[in-house]
DNA sequence: GTCCACTTGTTTGTATACAATTTTATACAA
DNA sequence: TTGTATAAAATTGTATACAAACAAGTGGAC
């Protein structure tokens, strides 16, 4: 049984997440209250709640605003990303088994799929699943939220698309990084890894201009044509690839 | 400027991180809103802002409680500390300069004076502190932060007091850690840092029931009178290290 | 004495009211 | 035009009110 806050945090969260909500984006109380038909109170204890996940900034007395992160932080998450993951592949290895390898090529294969995908968010939220997906079956928990937080701040980082290449060029180190890990090559796996978000992190230096701040279809109903965007803080730079 | 709410987060974060509160204590909203005199609101919105950081979790329409992580959590959290650590260690050696050896050092005397302090949390702020400092060092925030993030949840789970020993234990291996950086053994460092966490790890299995404790006993106000201390019922003192 | 229904007091969930602050709009002078 | 002062509107910060859910106690019935 979830409460209202919770359903109100997700929802933010995955609009967030998926860029229909844009970094720098102001986030008005009452109007969040009533697309959600509920009270301002319920929203705020969201918007507090998601600022502690990073995804949202609080300026007293100012409001709320979707993070936008700097190319600094950005940088800095990918960094410990790299080190959690190398971790993960390692230990991973370690104990990989056949049903665990037949999970990781389903997963190849959606994310194969994914590609055809015009919805670039679509593309971005299978890649990362990759990545959760192993600390998944390692079963630590702890490491499955950690991880989730961190790729979903990566999530804002990359805002808008995926380009088309580098989302292929990821699944294909996916696929050599499983490669390795079935055949219990740890440092191998561990270096791929590593190579591949190294790889991430070096098309963030790369300036992407943020897309027309075209707001419809934000929410559905008419939260979205009222929805204002702070442009002034959008940030530019922009990577493409997990 | 730091807003109310804020601050009843970080009072309460202090107050669970120090054992003051302990694990399953409820936390009723009036009681605390009298203490700080606020109103419910504000205290609801630092309750589900700590229920984020997994210091406290919320059952709906019966209240809030301090968590009280399970073994199992508890290895998880430790596990991905080493995973953290690890990596962290390996690049703090490899850019390791003199200034920050003359920290380490500084901090290395200022645990040991702390071992003397009979209060417990204090010994283990001191030993936290330790590996928080690391990644200070390092530079990355957003270590930092994931960092004291995870070691505050240690600290809920290694509840009651630092043995004396344990204590001095750790400041041993903090010791032979350093060491090692500065020799820029990195294989050296990283393989005392994994050992040093496993050695926290493997004193977690006691089992233990700790008393519910009251806001009322814990902060100082009004109604301690009113209240009971429970020293009585003395849980079996657990080894814990950081 | 144990169990159940029922009542009563306590605590949580949500909405609303109002004060404090910021933002926007307007007017006017340099 | 640019800048500044001021008034009006919008938005946030906090407290309070009330309904809903829960917990604890009371009094039979067996």
């Amino acid at each position: 049984m979830e409460s209202t806050t919770t359903h109100i945090v997700e929802s933010l969260y995955k609009a967030i997440v998926e860029h229909r909500l844009q970094p720098g984006a102001k986030l008005v109380e009452q109007k969040l209250a009533d697309h959600f038909g509920v009270s301002r109170t319920l929203v705020r204890q969201a918007l507090y709640q998601l600022e502690q996940q990073r995804l949202v900034v609080i300026e007293p007395a100012r409001g709320a605003f979707v993070a936008s992160p700097s190319l600094q932080e950005a940088q800095e998450v990918f960094e410990v990303r790299r080190m959690v993951e190398a971790e993960m592949t390692r230990m991973f290895v370690r104990q990989i088994n056949p049903p665990q390898i037949r999970e990781l090529r389903e997963h190849l294969i959606a994310e194969k799929a994914a590609l055809a995908n015009n919805n670039a968010s679509t593309r971005g939220d299978m890649l990362g699943k990759f990545h959760i997906l192993i600390a998944t079956l390692i079963g630590n928990d702890v490491l499955v939220q950690m991880l989730r937080d961190l790729i979903a701040r990566c999530a804002l980082i990359t805002l808008m698309y995926q380009s088309v290449q580098g989302a292929h060029d990821s699944n294909q180190e996916h696929i050599r990084i499983v490669g390795a890990m079935v055949s219990k090559d740890e440092n191998l796996a561990v270096r791929l890894m590593e190579e591949h978000l190294l790889n991430v992190v070096s098309n963030l230096a790369f300036d992407r201009k943020p897309p027309a701040s075209d707001v419809a279809t934000v929410f559905d109903s008419m939260y979205a044509s009222t929805m204002q965007v702070e442009l002034a803080t959008v940030q530019s730079p922009i990577a493409s690839r997990q």
